[in-house]
DNA sequence: TAACTAACGTACTAGTTCGTACATTACTGG
DNA sequence: CCAGTAATGTACGAACTAGTACGTTAGTTA
């Protein structure tokens, strides 16, 4: 009667499973070719459904990628959501939260591709997800908390504001993950060589810290 | 007899001139656009020339695409050659340096963007550019020249060298002009925006040097 | 000045790629 | 249990795009 092996009471059509894994091989499509280069057929090709499906949920590519990007960019803001540094001194707190954007940046690459492409196309798609969905990271607004307090007890100087030091650390994290490949070729230097990893973690951290005493 | 209007003794075919205005039209298309999403025919439309041309000279798109990296990296590799610094001491010698970094990139976006688009494609062309000409920035050897100088006088720590230095560096800039849009997007702040100008090169300049500090 | 060649233009083709018309089947409510 | 609908599969078309066959002209050299 139900589907043959398997999970014996899995349905067999699940609006929700089958968004989900058409979203899941898309990210990788356009995150590996970009928005010009993925190809919807490679996509469907991947999938253990058909194109036909894509255009059912997705109704066109523009708009499959609009999904792809939105759900990419929410998925980092919550997992950012429970950095805990509340405890913690300015200082410590500040090394702190760069070292878990450097962890996030690490461990998300497909999210960085997403933003190289959506920046090849000048954020468009973007501007038009952000009148819907805030996509601001909790992260900015821990550090300006942090930053403030760090003022008030005389340990970091004044001169710039918590969106200007998340640029400062994302540049530092994102730069590693994004242009490794070009660095590599031109320095022939692997940026995220695994035995290297705790030397540019520290580097990170040292420099915000440094950067921000007073 | 020659040309009707026009400077008299210009010739109507030059193939320095055509294989000119292709690279510098081919440029800004694949610096718009990206590989994938850069069309031939606009290319051929925005030229004087025809596609036919584009195909005499340079074969196909992956060699057109390939011929407009090499210009791209060969013209910022030799613009970064006369920056003299050996004059200064090693503190001052590094802002200035940053500085350059920083001016360099603000002033090319069209490569900025191409290296973008490079590392889509895991740097695959470049890879093979590497092979045949040295597309290294003298930059680093100048930062490896300061970076022994400023440790010799006791002002700078050791821990990191000039490859890391200038990831550093380079990050900053990079993010700055690369990621400006989806940054805006997000955060609703310009980083090009002129009137900030001088404070986000400070703050490249402030970042940079208080890393080194002994 | 006439023959030759490098540079150039036009018109076309083959293959790709987004998107859809139409047919079908699994689930659900009455 | 049966009718209706949501979900799915197949086969195809229209438009686009990289690349080319073929013809032409400007400049050069003997």
């Amino acid at each position: 009667m139900t589907s043959t092996a398997q999970a014996s009471t899995e349905p067999q059509r699940d609006r929700e499973r089958t968004r989900a894994e058409i979203l899941d091989v898309a990210t990788a499509e356009f995150a590996a070719a970009g928005y010009a280069g993925a190809r919807v057929d490679e996509i469907a090709a991947a999938t253990r459904t058909t194109k036909r499906m894509i255009y059912y949920y997705f109704e066109n590519k523009k708009q499959l990628y609009m999904a792809v990007l939105q759900r990419a960019y929410m998925r980092i803001r919550d997992a950012e959501q429970d950095v805990d540094v509340a405890h913690l001194d300015p200082v410590t707190a500040v090394r702190r939260i760069a070292e878990t954007t450097f962890d996030h940046h690490e461990a998300h690459p497909d999210f960085i591709r997403l933003v190289c492409v959506e920046n090849i196309h000048r954020a468009e798609h973007l501007a038009e997800l952000v009148q819907t969905v805030d996509l601001r990271t909790p992260v900015v607004h821990q550090l300006d908390v942090l930053l403030r307090r760090g003022r008030e007890q005389g340990v970091f100087r004044p001169g710039c504001d918590a969106i200007d030091l998340h640029m400062m650390i994302s540049s530092y994290c994102f730069f590693r993950v994004a242009n490794r490949h070009t660095f590599g070729a031109i320095f022939d230097r692997d940026l995220v060589d695994p035995a290297e990893r705790g030397h540019y973690r520290t580097m990170l951290g040292d420099m915000v810290v440094r950067f921000l005493a007073a």
